[in-house]
DNA sequence: GCCTGACTGTTGGTTGCACCAATGTAGGTA
DNA sequence: TACCTACATTGGTGCAACCAACAGTCAGGC
C-alpha cells in the first residue's frame, strides 16, 4: 500500500510518528497484552482453517469430540468440566454435533439424570479431517518462531496454565 | 471450591482415567489451545481487577487512554491502527471517554475529517491509577512463572505478536 | 416412608472483544 | 469538473465465556 513515489501530504496532517507505529510502550510489554495479541492472531487463523475446511464447525465442536475420542463416552456435565466448557454450552454444541450424526446420546440407564455421549464412526472420520486443519494452522501460528522457541512457549504456557 | 470427597459415581459411568484427569492428549498440547487458555485467564483476572479498580472502563478504554498518553493528541483513525482496534469501536470507546471528561475531541481545523482527540488531565490521573491495576493483574497472571520465565515469555510472545 | 440437598441437562439470556457494511462528509488528484 | 480516497459514525454479526433458572433425578439423613 502507498508504493507511490511521492507522499506530499499537503495537508501536513500526521501529528507524530511518520514512520512506523511500535505502539504505546506503556502496554506494549504487558503481558495482558502479549498474550490477548497471541489470542487474537491464534483465534483469527483457527477461524480462518475451519472456515475454510471444517465444514461449518468450529472450536468448540472441535475440543468436544476430540475429548470424547480420547476418553470415550461420557456424561455431558463430565465432559465440560474436563474442556473448559460450560454446561449450556456442552448442550447446544452437542445438539449440533448430535444433529450431524457426529456423536450419540443415550440416557444413562443406571443414573437417569445422565446423558451418555459417545462419538460415531462419522464423528471420529470428521475429528481425523479436522486434525489435519487444526495442524496446519498450529504450524501458521508459531511460524515466526524456530523448533526450539516453540518447543520454550509451549512450556511455559503449559505452566501458566497449571494455575488456578 | 469443591474441596470436599464427593466422588459418588453410583451410576459408576466413568468408562476410562478414574484418576485424574490430564485432559485431551489431542489438544492439551496444541499452542492454539495453550494461547487460548493462557488468554481466558489473563482475560478473566484482567476484568476482575478492572470491575475492582476500573470504575466500570474495560479493556478498550484503557487501550486508548495509554496510546494518547503516550504518543500525544490524534486522529481516531490513528489512534485505531496504533493500538489494533477498529476505528466504528474507536468511536464509541471515545464516547464513553469523552463523556466521564478523560478524553477532548476537537475537529482538525485544517482537516475537517478528522477528530483530535487528546487526553484530559483526569484522564491521565484515571490511567495512572488504572496503571496501578494493570501492574498487579500482571503479577497475578504471571505468578506461576519464575522471574526468568517471565523475561522468556514476553520476548517469545512479542516475538509471535511481530508476524502479520 | 419423606425431606433436603446436590447433580444433570436444557433454555434463554448477557458480556467482551473483534470485525464488517453502509453512509455522509471532507480532501486531494486527475 | 469528476473521481477516488480517507474519516467518523451507526448498526449489526460472530464467537467464546459465562450466568440464572428450571424440571427431572438421585443420595443421604431424619
Amino acid at each position: 500500500m502507498v508504493g507511490t513515489t511521492h507522499k506530499c501530504y499537503a495537508g501536513r496532517v500526521p501529528p507524530r510518528s511518520p514512520e512506523h507505529d511500535p505502539g504505546p510502550a506503556r502496554i506494549r510489554d504487558r503481558p495482558t497484552w502479549l498474550i490477548s495479541r497471541a489470542y487474537v492472531r491464534s483465534h483469527r487463523l483457527l477461524n480462518e482453517g475451519f472456515a475454510a475446511g471444517g465444514a461449518g464447525l468450529r472450536s468448540y465442536h472441535y475440543r468436544l469430540l476430540a475429548a470424547l475420542e480420547e476418553s470415550g463416552p461420557r456424561s455431558q456435565a463430565d465432559l465440560g468440566r474436563a474442556t473448559n466448557v460450560d454446561r449450556s454450552d456442552v448442550a447446544t454444541v452437542l445438539a449440533d454435533l448430535d444433529q450431524l450424526g457426529l456423536v450419540a446420546r443415550a440416557v444413562d440407564p443406571e443414573n437417569r439424570r445422565r446423558n451418555i455421549v459417545s462419538i460415531t464412526e462419522a464423528g471420529s472420520s470428521r475429528l481425523r479431517a479436522l486434525d489435519e486443519v487444526l495442524d496446519e494452522v498450529q504450524d501458521r501460528v508459531l511460524a515466526p518462531l524456530s523448533e526450539n522457541e516453540r518447543r520454550q512457549l509451549t512450556r511455559l504456557l503449559k505452566k501458566l496454565g497449571d494455575a488456578p
